[in-house]
DNA sequence: CTGAAAGCGCTTACAG
DNA sequence: CTGAAAGCGCTTACAG
């Protein structure tokens, strides 16, 4: 603890001349490369506190030409999801004493991408993790070079060849199933217009009613964003008296939607009912409660970080990358009380 | 463009041979430090194309004894003010090419924050941004040597020398006696138990009473996060007659609130108001629209790596640092349809 | 098991 | 203006 030398800060030098070493062994020590005998590790460790030695991150990521680092390459920064994910990510690297680097990707600058995947890599990360909750993931991916280990979280199946997914597909289908069961004769659907690919709620959606064998309505599509539109697409929606029930593909979509049909004069969930996806900490105070279906952006971003880490171990010691791998994470839904069986015709 | 070269990833050596220079000129080039001749300057750069060439920040960063880059301790981090305030900070910093890193802070393990602190630093970043949202903020800032540029994001005045500060006590004046102004005799307030001290909206609302000299009733504290517990405080409100407004200290406790009063059978506006603060994006789709108050955590985070990279220049250019300083970022209320003037008694 | 030497890829006095 | 040299703080063959 005591700041007994005049530098500022100490290095490996001074912790070898403290406990009557050379630096390499400390170095070995330190890593646990070699073994180092007992007598000298004792020295070494009281050396170290005695002087509050904290290696150099850096001389050391030129040394091994890469850093204790992983570099998140997310969009929609602000987006709960790629918040909770990022903080997934942290914890978990921050157990392997790795540091997590964020570096947000503007969807509405594709000609950024190249600039900031650069940007992100000119720290050479052991590795890098690639979001794909949105499109511009994509982009970011196409210009990764392929010997660096990376993970891929959401976005379509084999996007990646080490990839952490949303079971968004299969929630789709599970709300809607869940409508369905509840004697809905059919389900009507409202969606962000930028969807994510094969991997979508929308496309679970479909599976349900295709498996159901009822055709499938158009899906009422959304700029992405717009809450105003999404009222508006619930009010219109609300005017169709064939519609009793509507799976939303976001509970912002589904509180919106639900404003909308009270605008057109129709009761949720006495007259539609409404479902939403993410379940956002607001759903059980609203009114009526939401039916949502939660995602562990958290635990995905954990498992990210896993996956990514057994590839640099693998890289690092000299053996065959692990094999090509996609975790699923299932979701859950939350049954709350926007939805119920539709009543009978008065 | 052309992977010219065998090797992985062109140094500066290589740019420099390609263009018939020495690397320190290369370097010179690079950093602006000193004159290079135009025809130098035009070999270089035509060879840093050809190659593809991006400067290693780690061998720069070992040199120039500290890293372009900047740490933030953040505690909270699902909170949309802290990812909200990241995204600005890395928005600013991503203009200077300054790298960020988020080391997140648990609230709820003291014993790590030490830990958390070295670790951050271990990559000698050029500076770093502590957020006081929260009290592990404090903390971290205890452990910060005094000798690296820092800045301090929210808390109360003075917590730091420089300081990007939310006006949360004006706000929640302003909200306050916007409600007396609409002819309440008094406002209720409920809050999360922990408080950020001074400059607190809770403050802000003491303020306002006490200007008009009504006497301020006891605020309700809630547990911070629990969102039946504020549940619960608002059904207990309802059940008092004399409450007919009540000042939330966010909008996620309005909302409880709201949901309390109305399970106590009072009518939101009608027979009490409710006001929020944070502005979340759903206010406007709540039934009333939550009337709130924004604040602008992006600007904050912007405004704090500015006010950092002016710190981080004048120590590398050895100028006296900047006058100490504290920014206060304005918010606004955003009145929509949660308040309303007190009914006369039936 | 351990030390002296060389190297990672830059930058910065030091000469010229 | 520009090059040769030394140094930033580690790690890793290479000998012993």
């Amino acid at each position: 603890m005591a700041k007994s030398t005049g530098r500022a800060r100490p290095v490996i030098k001074d912790v070898a001349k403290l406990a009557g070493v050379s630096a390499p062994t400390v170095s070995r020590y330190l890593n646990g490369t070699v073994n180092v005998t007992e007598d000298k590790r004792r020295r070494i460790a009281e050396a170290i506190k005695e002087l509050g030695y904290e290696p150099s991150v850096v001389a050391r990521a030129l040394s091994n030409r890469e850093m204790d680092s992983v570099v998140v390459f997310a969009a929609n920064p602000d987006a709960f999801s790629t918040s909770a994910t990022n903080h997934g990510v942290e914890a978990a690297a921050r157990k392997r004493r790795f540091l997590v680097t964020i570096v947000s990707l503007d969807e509405s600058d594709m000609d950024s991408v190249e600039a900031r995947v650069r940007m992100g890599l000119a720290v050479r990360p052991a590795g890098v993790i690639v979001y794909e909750y949105g499109w511009a993931g994509v982009e970011a991916l196409k210009r990764l070079p392929r010997d660096i280990p990376t993970v891929v979280v959401g976005g379509g199946f084999g996007d990646g060849d080490y990839q952490v997914i949303n079971a968004e597909r299969d929630g789709g289908r599970w709300m809607t199933m869940h409508l369905l069961d509840m004697g809905h004769s059919t389900v009507f659907h409202v969606a962000w217009d930028k969807e994510t690919g094969d991997n979508s709620r929308t496309n679970g959606w479909r599976d349900a009613l295709e498996e159901r064998g009822i055709e499938v309505p158009e899906p009422v599509l959304v700029p992405a964003g717009d809450l105003r539109r999404a009222v508006a697409a619930g009010k219109a929606l609300g005017r169709r008296k064939d519609v009793t029930a509507v799976f939303a593909a976001s509970d912002e979509i589904a509180i919106a939607v639900m404003k909308g049909l009270r605008e057109s004069g129709r009761k949720v969930p006495q007259d539609v009912s409404v479902v939403g996806f993410d379940d956002m900490d607001f759903d059980a105070m609203w009114e009526p409660p939401l039916t949502s279906y939660t995602q562990n952006f958290h635990e995905m971003g954990e498992r990210a970080f896993r996956m990514l880490y057994d590839q640099v171990r693998a890289k690092r010691a000299g053996h065959e990358p692990p094999q090509s791998q996609i975790e699923v994470v299932q979701g859950k839904p939350r049954l709350r009380a926007s939805e119920t069986s539709p009543r009978t015709r008065a």
